[in-house]
DNA sequence: CTGTATCCTACTTGATACTG
DNA sequence: CAGTATCAAGTAGGATACAG
């Protein structure tokens, strides 16, 4: 019996177990812009094209949970929130990169416009 | 806009549109499978724990359909069907090892027992 | 043996509103 | 400014039945 069960979610192999921590639509998109940089809540929510709130808002709580990237709050009014990556996120970045390599390859293949390609961030 | 759409899906990185590829609880799976012989629907079937006749068969229609595995028909009766891997299945394959070694490495940081790390497929 | 279709459930995400 | 809660819609996946 190789599964196991992790946050009531059952896994049959690592790399589920990795695309949970670090997949899904916004994880990615979140990380790959703390990969140099310190980003304030509402700067984020500006630079991610189409995220809603409550998908950011969500995602960088697990984030920081898991461990992926650091939440700083300032005492002020308004209130002030920073979020940077951590060791843990920057080990994440490295594997997103070949994914991402790969995923450029794969559109390639797929005859997904060169031009698209070129723009991607 | 460097989003882009493939079959009726919005796509806003590269990583999301590998991920659709390759991802999902079922690919992979069956994709590790065929990485190194041939298999019958049967045995498939047979060798990968919990996957329903639905997902099986499902999923290897679309691995097929986009290329990364092959599907012969022995004109038999009671069918016969092989599956392997093509070429872009094989490319496919070493991303899947870089993220199974990364979700392995994630596995031991959050404290996931080493028994069933060790026992993982 | 292999493949497809239908029905049903659970989960993810978006829209929106409310809070300190 | 940042975060949470509620509700609705869409999608993935399971159970089951039927077909060649």
């Amino acid at each position: 019996m190789p599964e196991f069960i992790y946050k009531k979610k059952l896994y049959y192999n690592p790399v589920e177990f990795a695309m949970d921590r670090i997949g899904g639509t916004w994880k990615i998109p979140i990380l790959w812009r703390l990969k140099n940089k310190t980003f304030r809540y509402g700067e984020l929510k500006n630079d991610i094209p189409h995220i809603t709130h409550k998908m950011l808002s969500s995602q960088l709580k697990v984030l920081e949970e898991e461990g992926f990237i650091n939440r700083v709050v300032y005492a002020a009014v308004p209130p002030k929130v920073e979020y940077s990556i951590t060791e843990r996120g920057l080990a994440a970045i490295s594997v997103i990169e070949v994914i991402r390599n790969y995923g450029i390859h794969l559109m390639q293949e797929f005859g997904i416009d060169e031009t698209i390609i070129r723009n991607i961030q």
